[in-house]
DNA sequence: GGAAATTGTTTACTAACTTAACGATATGAT
DNA sequence: ATCATATCGTTAAGTTAGTAAACAATTTCC
């Protein structure tokens, strides 16, 4: 039988204990695995590496040459006005460029330097391998499921 | 064969266009879908509803009264000087109290009130309601491989 | 041609942390 | 017993990653 102990202090063994009804929160799995990632992504790249919403949106503009911020900004889920800091960081290293696009004079084009796709193609290699090491303990099936299973979520976006 | 034309600009369709290369990687999507789901839990929990780490919190207290402080934060991984703000809020709304320990002056211990039991009870609901409502598109069986995966993610913690 | 929308930008704000320091207290080594 | 060390809760200051609102310039829609 439990204790029936009123004052029962429980402190001792706080490290072992598990946390039942949190547990069983999506979402607070999906918040505790994402500081785990994040924080390996960042040791990662380094000091002076790219923060991985940097890294995302070199990705896009290497990928999408052309693209403007507005359509940048959708593409990443966030408000344009906060992508104006990442671009700037981008252009200031001399990985991308803002260029006029003839026709709408509202807009400018993001294109990668060969400069920004040489740097992408590095990074990006250095994640996959962060990834690789980190997620050693789950399968190629299994990381293909937690995609999956991800992309479920994600299907909510817009 | 795939046009070769140098200065394709291809901005129109963006909306439709997939991310090939940073859909493959697990932290993104982990961002992308913990994005959507704390704002989920936000709209769920309403106005003066609890953020999502003061929810944890509470869930803590209440599982373990009395926990000390510095416990609570080892529990939530987060620093010890980053919860007193959030046991501000709690205490602040009558849901927890610090109370002294007999033997050692230093620790506060947190336990729950009445009204934060019971709060934390129906708060509990909601968000069991949120997640049931917003992941319907996962079975059963596929949210506890998700909460399996993400384990295996969170095994790295500490 | 005029109203409405869109683009990139700035400014001001917020949330959720971190690091470093502090006084008070407790623990350990000798 | 005492001195060094560690721990507790707290404050203060800084950082990061955003949002919301407004703006001029420009384009699009009747």
């Amino acid at each position: 039988m439990a204790s029936l102990r009123k004052t029962d202090r429980r402190t001792e063994d706080e490290a072992h204990i598990e946390a039942p009804d949190l547990e069983e929160f999506i979402g607070y799995n999906l918040k505790r695995a994402y500081v785990i990632v994040q924080a390996d992504f960042r040791r990662a790249l380094g000091e002076d590496g790219f923060a991985p919403r940097v890294f995302s949106a070199l990705s896009l503009v290497v990928q999408y040459p052309n693209v403007t911020q507005s359509g940048l900004a959708r593409m990443l889920g966030i408000e344009r006005s906060g992508l104006v800091a990442i671009v700037d960081e981008l252009e200031g290293r001399g990985l991308i460029k803002r260029t006029n696009v003839p026709g709408d004079r509202r807009v400018q084009a993001l294109v990668p330097t060969a400069k920004g796709k040489t740097s992408y193609v590095e990074a990006r290699a250095v994640v996959r391998a962060h990834e690789d090491r980190l997620l050693s303990n789950l399968s190629t099936e299994e990381k293909a499921t937690l995609l999956t299973l991800l992309g479920k979520i994600r299907s909510h976006e817009d």
